[in-house]
RNA sequence: GGCUCCGUAGUUCAACUGGAUAGAAUAACAGAUUUCGGCUCUGUUGGUUGAGGGUUCGAAUCCUUCCGGAGUCACCA
């Protein structure tokens, strides 16, 4: 099926051949959709051109609009407004489009591993607490893109680094030490992170508590932050771990293993899974032997205390540590090592960090550092920055206990999905468990989809209440449009294997469906070349809303006489629902076949 | 203070990356269908795109100066 812009770019090349004595070059030609109010299906805009047409606006518009009129089959008709020829399609590119269809239930996605070998690094949470709104755009993010690439035609490996060690894990340890009196996840029916994220909020505590009085003590504030006892017992609880102190060491795993197991049941809820993980625990001394290879190099350099750093200053940068004095690592020189072992494990293309854009800076530093050690495959590194999540009330803050938990959130969804689907009532006849999957696939769907329609770099809003409309652009929406085309399919139950479909059959509502189908593989590599499942979200809605403008003006099929139109007519309904399910499955969301 | 990003209907978001009269949703009001699922469809109201200047056939988009907001500038991660 030889694309509609494809065709028409090539066409009119030749009419400017013919018309013009002129050679385009095919990039110059730029072909954009034709907006709404217009008739046509694309549309070109002539201004760019005058120079070489010599003619007005207007006049070079219908010069070329004739002659693909005359030349081009697939051109239908054309109208000139202000220098813009629209191009209207014949119904019978329509069909044919639609025919081509037939075959496959992966209408739009590429050829599976077509394309380069990517790495999406998305979650990546610190152990001492659980996690909250924010991780669920990152996690709701990376998996998208992730499922986005592959459709794409990329191979893909999804990984996520998890920061196991360093101060903070410390302070939840030492709290429970001190005040846990052994008590388990298990004696306390918590959950192991939430457990463990008392600890930390525990420490906290204390450690406030330590520094108002040493204040009125007499000692400084800045003092008083850097000496509190309990502040000095962490670090010394540290510096033991990475000596390899064999009782901080198990309980520092005991811990980890009870966060693990809670991240786990939060992952699932979530609906997101990796290829691989790495620790923190295992890397962070890797990127040091890297950097002290490099420290002959230009930009690299060593002060007089024994600390390492590069200068980046012609860059527009400024200079970084990368060893500490005492020889230990930083965060950037965990990433490095980090970034160095998975190049030689995966050779990716691309690696791709979905991380917050509170680190845009650590990022640009990170793929610098690695450029400047020589490794090519550095200028692969993107980060995909996306903005922060901010409450009705402001942002979100975890000493002032504004923050919104994942787990939470999510079985509020659920809970939400439950009552307004019960108060609808038409879920007769199903069980218990089918009811609850039900709610759940509603809930997280309304959730994500709120969370993804949105462009990833911007910052953005989530108001609960809000998120928990099922009305207009929502998932719930989305999905309830999906379950009534399953209605239909099961109500007609005709072999849709064998439909003819005809260009007389085809009726204005039909083509404006048939149209918006056809945009489904360029919304997919759209998104896939920006990292942007708001493009997804934002075709699949436009899909459904022109579906159903076409459901309410098209009288009812399952009661459609005529065989051959009620048959059209559900290929397209089949159609439409298949690239609504997997549109939704790019986002990470599951269809209901009732709801 | 230096650097980076962002200011679009009352509110939450779009705008095919420089194109046409800046669109949806929401709220409010008016209507349609009421026998394929009313969680549907159609309409009305709502804008000096933060402000000024510039670039050009054409600017929400690019440049510039202000105003307002956020992030970042750690031997934290």
């Amino acid at each position: 099926m030889e694309k509609l812009e494809h065709k028409l770019s090539q066409e009119i090349k030749k009419a400017f051949v013919e018309l013009f004595g002129n050679e385009l070059d095919e990039a110059q030609i730029q072909l954009q959709k034709t907006r709404k109010e217009f008739i046509g299906d694309l549309t070109l805009v002539t201004f760019p051109f005058l120079k070489i047409t010599r003619k007005s606006p207007e006049e070079s518009a219908k010069l070329i609009g004739e002659f693909l009129e005359k030349n081009c089959d697939i051109v239908n008709s054309f109208n000139v407004v202000k220098g813009f020829l629209n191009i209207e399609a014949t119904p019978s590119y329509w069909i044919d489009f639609l025919n081509s269809t037939h075959q496959t239930d992966r209408f739009g996605f590429a050829e599976p591993n077509s394309k380069e070998r990517v790495m999406v690094e998305y979650s990546s949470p610190n152990t001492n607490k659980p996690l909250h709104l924010g991780h669920l755009r990152n996690n709701f993010l990376g998996n998208s893109v992730a499922r986005i690439l592959k459709a794409n035609g990329h191979e893909v490996i999804k990984v996520q680094i998890i920061n196991d060690r360093g101060i903070h894990i410390c302070k939840s340890m030492l709290a429970w030490q001190k005040f846990g009196e052994n008590t388990t996840p298990e004696s306390e029916e918590l959950k192991g992170d939430k457990f463990v994220g008392n600890y930390y909020v525990r420490f906290d505590k204390e450690y406030k508590k330590e520094i108002a009085s040493l204040i009125e003590s007499g000692v400084e504030e800045e003092e008083a932050k850097k000496k509190a006892p309990i502040l000095l017992e962490a670090q010394e609880m540290l510096r033991k771990w990475e000596a390899g102190d064999e009782e901080i060491t198990s309980l520092w795993k005991t811990m980890n293993n009870w966060v693990y197991s809670g991240f786990e049941s939060t992952y699932q809820t979530m609906g997101v899974d990796f290829d691989k993980l790495y620790y923190e625990s295992d890397t962070y001394l890797i990127g040091k032997d890297k950097v002290l290879k490099h420290i002959e190099t230009e930009s690299f350099y060593k002060k007089e205390d024994g600390s390492i750093w590069i200068n980046l200053e012609a860059d527009k940068l400024d200079n970084k540590l990368l060893l500490r004095s005492d020889g230990t690592s930083v965060y950037m020189t965990q990433d490095i090592g980090t970034a160095i072992i998975r190049e030689e494990e995966f050779h990716c293309k691309n690696y791709y960090y979905v991380v917050g854009n509170e680190q845009d800076y650590h990022f640009n530093v990170l793929a610098l550092v690695l450029q400047k050690m020589g490794f090519d495959w550095a200028n692969g590194i993107e980060h995909l920055s996306y903005g922060m999540v901010d409450l009705p009330s402001g942002k979100m803050k975890s000493r002032e206990g504004t923050v919104v938990d994942a787990d939470d959130l999510m079985l509020e969804m659920r809970n939400t999905a439950q009552e307004i689907s019960e108060d609808l009532g038409k879920l007769e006849g199903m069980d218990a468990a089918d009811k609850d999957g039900l709610f759940w696939k509603i809930g997280l769907g309304a959730l994500k989809y709120f969370i993804l329609k949105v462009d990833p770099k911007k910052r953005m809003m989530f108001d609960p209440k809000e998120s928990v409309d099922f009305n207009g652009n929502t998932g719930p929406f989305i999905q309830y449009t999906y379950a009534r085309i399953q209605s239909i399919l099961r109500k007609s139950d005709s072999d849709l294997k064998e439909v003819k479909l005809d260009i007389k059959l085809l009726d204005k509502e039909d083509i404006n469906v048939i149209k918006q189908l056809y945009n489904f593989p360029e919304a997919i590599n759209d998104s896939a070349l920006q990292k942007s499942p708001a493009l997804i979200a934002n075709y699949v809605y436009e899909l459904v809303k022109i579906f159903n403008h076409f459901y309410q003006n098209t009288p009812p099929i399952v009661k459609e006489k005529d065989d051959n139109i009620k048959n059209m007519r559900l290929f397209i309904c089949n159609k439409t629902s298949e690239v609504i399910a997997n549109s939704m499955s790019l986002l990470g969301i599951s269809v209901p076949e009732r709801m």
